[in-house]
DNA sequence: CGATCTGCTTGCGGTTTGCAACCAGTGATC
DNA sequence: GATCACTGGTTGCAAACCGCAAGCAGATCG
């Protein structure tokens, strides 16, 4: 369990904290399903990871501050929330996604969001983190006109089923 | 070694294509330290790869074609080369890196490449993956009156040893 | 000829993976 | 008050994978 980084760099920093097949994915669903609990988590997942798996990187996450977890007493839902540092990886996962979508095969379905978030750019992405702090930090909702980032992700992603 | 994508998210697809421990940082000292041979691949190694990790890495990254080799005859010096998929990934790397050495504790060294990716922005990317592409694709080189990418953070990383 | 370089390969013990079954606590229903 | 479904997980186990260390064949150098 020695979490002694392997070296001082900021790419390998990244990828020691997410670089392996499930931990993002999992931050993902967290981000763009919204899926805070542990069965959410489970059931939901396109890619079919299994429980221990899940707990695993649930509790990985939680300790390399990417996810906190609300305890409450066992037998109890508890709600993992995303950090200012998870909600600052939407820049990397709108460029993941972009690079998915350009060089390699993906399913229209699963495509919308991705298209939509690249076609936004940073703008977009600023508004989208913004909604995430009101969502998982608790920051204050400001006043909006139109649908949210979130609304119009689960509208794409809607009208492509 | 089925292939076979477990879902057909953008995302997933990238993390299958590139998420692991170690291809990733392959794929950075290829770009940012035109490493392109085994052994300079293997010595060079800021996080020490080992010989039979690196031999599989770049076999799933030509498999990917994320890397191409130049394959000479054996006991001739191969030479790998970035393909149009991975010089793509500039922007992937500029949003890690931003998110790393923001997120994460990093080594002043090892931390300039980043930043000064990061402070050029989309621009400065786009000018990076042209180079790339006359490096690793043989495009033409066109005419530049200043010092390029490559030079200007070969330049920022001398000057911070 | 020997030393050194090339890109790897092989052995091996330890870790991780992923499937499946199981588990304790809680709250609602019968 | 017993059953039931739901909560977030744990446990066993076989198979795959990981990383360290050593070795290897072909080419080049002196």
């Amino acid at each position: 369990m020695g979490d002694s980084a392997r070296s001082g760099c900021p790419i390998n920093a990244a990828v020691e904290a997410f670089g392996d097949s499930w931990s993002l994915l999992v931050l993902r669903d967290v981000m763009f399903g919204n899926r805070r609990h542990f069965r959410e988590l489970l059931a939901g997942s396109e890619e079919g990871i299994a429980s221990n798996i899940l707990a695993d990187r649930l509790k990985r996450l939680v300790k390399a501050g990417l996810l906190t977890r609300e305890d409450v007493g066992p037998g109890r839902r508890a709600a993992y929330s995303l950090t200012e540092a998870s909600i600052r990886l939407v820049p990397v996962f709108a460029q993941l996604g972009e690079w998915g979508l350009r060089h390699r095969p993906t399913t229209e379905r699963l495509r919308v969001r991705a298209e939509l978030l690249a076609a936004g750019g940073p703008e977009l992405w600023d508004e989208f983190m913004a909604e995430l702090r009101v969502v998982h930090l608790g920051e204050p909702a400001p006043e909006r006109d139109g649908p949210g980032v979130m609304e119009r992700l689960a509208a794409a992603y809607a009208a492509a089923l």
